[in-house]
DNA sequence: TATGGTAAGGTTATCGGTAACATTCTTATG
DNA sequence: CATAAGAATGTTACCGATAACCTTACCATA
């Protein structure tokens, strides 16, 4: 590999000279840039990332951690969050964690060792507390998407869960809908507990009793094991009408679910969710969902981060930014007659 | 940041014993490890990757970029290679060049500054050439995915596009189609040039003469304007009863486009495309495809490129692997009798 | 008792850059 | 023409780790 020093000895000058020319640091003559550029073309010069960021203990770079790289939410959210880091002049790298604690905790070593300057997170869950406080004490800046993490006070995207869920539920009543169930991620994570709220709020607002069998509690991920939702169903003494998602994958799991037993959506059973499906649903715009600004988490996220590392301020108050979810009611909900049901 | 020094004078040893312990390297005496590990411990240390890999000359990292993040191709393809990539103690980075030959340079640039171990790459296409070039004369070993460049000479994963592409033709003629287009990315790309053949031999198999105005050159990417389907769709003198799309993004853009003029797929008109759709099209598996074997190509792709990595041996034969596409036949090609055309 | 082999650990130089300070060369000014 | 004030460039040390070589201390053996 081409160094500064081999640079500076076909160049006749000083390694130093050469790393103001690069940077376009202090008092260099024309004549001398002219020369030196010359050198670096000549020998296909390349900078040492590793070596620059060690004398200057920052590496102008990013790590994006999400859970779900085949989710559209977080590949939407992955590319507001590169647009916004380039425009910086960051550069981003990502992870992916599979909603799996033990790949969470390996990239937050990773993120440790190569020092990036900040990481943008879509924590796994409440447990991810530890990764999270690794980070706080190895003074790395970090904001949180999606996502809260009780016990972490820091900088945080968030969509409006609870709101959004309530919306959703409220359609559904609205269209006639009583029994009502919802296939939740875990509970150990915030935005499931606020999907659960907004759903439970509607249904007293609306005069519904809440009834425990209609919630069953499956993984947001995409390696969950789909029979428990299936026993889950299949034990249901009274079938629901409707059934809300907690995200788009697990929509995806029930549809599919319902289309191995014959039941048809929305003739037999009603369904929405949170989260929109991407790009790849467009066959058939079918599914009514809450719709989240994705590109925005990523993007306000990463302009978050950047004020942060740049003002180095860890102790002025934190930012919360919160995202409404856009309603798109579409064909997956029928009404029902009130003497239908 | 603590560092071996601090670590080597709280535990009054020096510096390269610590680094013994951390390496488990030379030999230590069980009562000093012990001594060393405790401060370790106490102080949260974390190694400096950056310093590591100066001294070592590599870093255990691999940078995978890929065309488009939000296509399930790809996606599916970063987690073979992220699991095949975590198997062997690699770290495993991400770009995305959404298509596009500006951000593909950068990323190079990146991968040279980095020093990464080695890369995959999905290139962009043909004018992608630079680059690779740049990648061979700097000695970073890399493996191309999905796409060949003419005038680089590497070891490359494959997916059998040509035959993939007279298979679904076939499939459209056996149902009773002669008049079919093909809406394909640029004919810079391999893969694309490769469907087109595919496409013209299944015609000529099947005695119907190739016709110019029904092929149409558009770009695999998702930033790619919608309108010049639509123009040569207006445009053309006689409706195609089927339309093949050279990807799945370009299907996506095509039943849209047809649902907007109130066309049914397949009533009106018939639709195959390569690439399945990924899990978020399974609200209903509708569209017959050729589906890739997306996770093995990034899975494989790691294995010839570590391989590369441990030989260090750029000079024996270039390995290629070509994975055969399954053709999954569903519901998005109407039977039309011979006398109904 | 001399010898040498090995276990355990230390010293020094180096990876490729940059900050801080030092030095040399210009140029304008009294 | 001497000289001071910059402009242009060089020197040295250091960022955090490791390789290569060196030093002890101890024990077994002839």
């Amino acid at each position: 590999m081409v160094t500064i020093y081999d640079i500076a000895a076909k160049a006749n000058v000083s390694a130093m000279t050469v790393s103001r020319v690069i940077n376009n640091t202090g008092k260099i003559s024309d004549r001398t840039r002219a020369k030196v550029r010359k050198v670096m073309e000549e020998l296909n010069y390349v900078p040492n990332h590793n070596a620059r960021s060690l004398v200057l203990q920052q590496t102008r770079s990013i790590f994006l951690l999400i859970t779900d790289i085949a989710n559209p939410f977080y590949t939407t959210l992955a590319r507001g969050a590169e647009d916004a880091a380039r425009k910086n002049g960051y550069r981003l790298l990502f992870g992916n964690s599979d909603e799996n604690l033990a790949k969470e905790a390996d990239y937050v070593q990773t993120i440790l060792t190569t020092r990036v300057d900040g990481v943008l997170v879509a924590p796994a869950g409440d447990p991810s507390l530890p990764h999270l406080e690794a980070l706080k004490k190895h003074n790395v800046p970090f904001v949180l998407l999606d996502r809260e993490v009780p016990g972490i006070e820091c900088d945080i995207v968030l969509g409006d869960s609870k709101d959004g869920a309530r919306r959703l539920v409220e359609h559904l009543i609205g269209e006639g809908h009583q029994r009502i169930a919802l296939v939740n991620g875990s509970s150990s994570i915030s935005s499931a507990r606020l999907r659960l709220q907004g759903y439970q709020e509607a249904l007293k607002l609306g005069g519904i009793e809440y009834r425990d069998d209609y919630l069953f509690e499956a993984g947001f991920g995409p390696s969950h094991d789909p029979r428990g939702i299936e026993c889950w169903f299949e034990g249901l003494a009274e079938q629901p009408t409707a059934i809300m998602a907690g995200n788009n994958v697990l929509a995806m799991a029930i549809i599919r679910l319902l289309r191995e037993r014959g039941l048809k959506v929305p003739d037999d059973l009603s369904v929405v969710c949170f989260d929109d499906l991407g790009p790849f649903a467009e066959i058939d715009p079918f599914l009514t969902v809450a719709a989240q600004q994705a590109y925005q988490f990523g993007y306000l996220g990463i302009q978050l981060l950047i004020d942060r590392i740049i003002t180095r301020e860890m102790a002025s108050p934190w930012n919360k930014i919160v995202l409404p979810a856009d309603l798109l009611i579409r064909r997956s909900v029928k009404r029902l007659t009130p003497a239908a049901d």
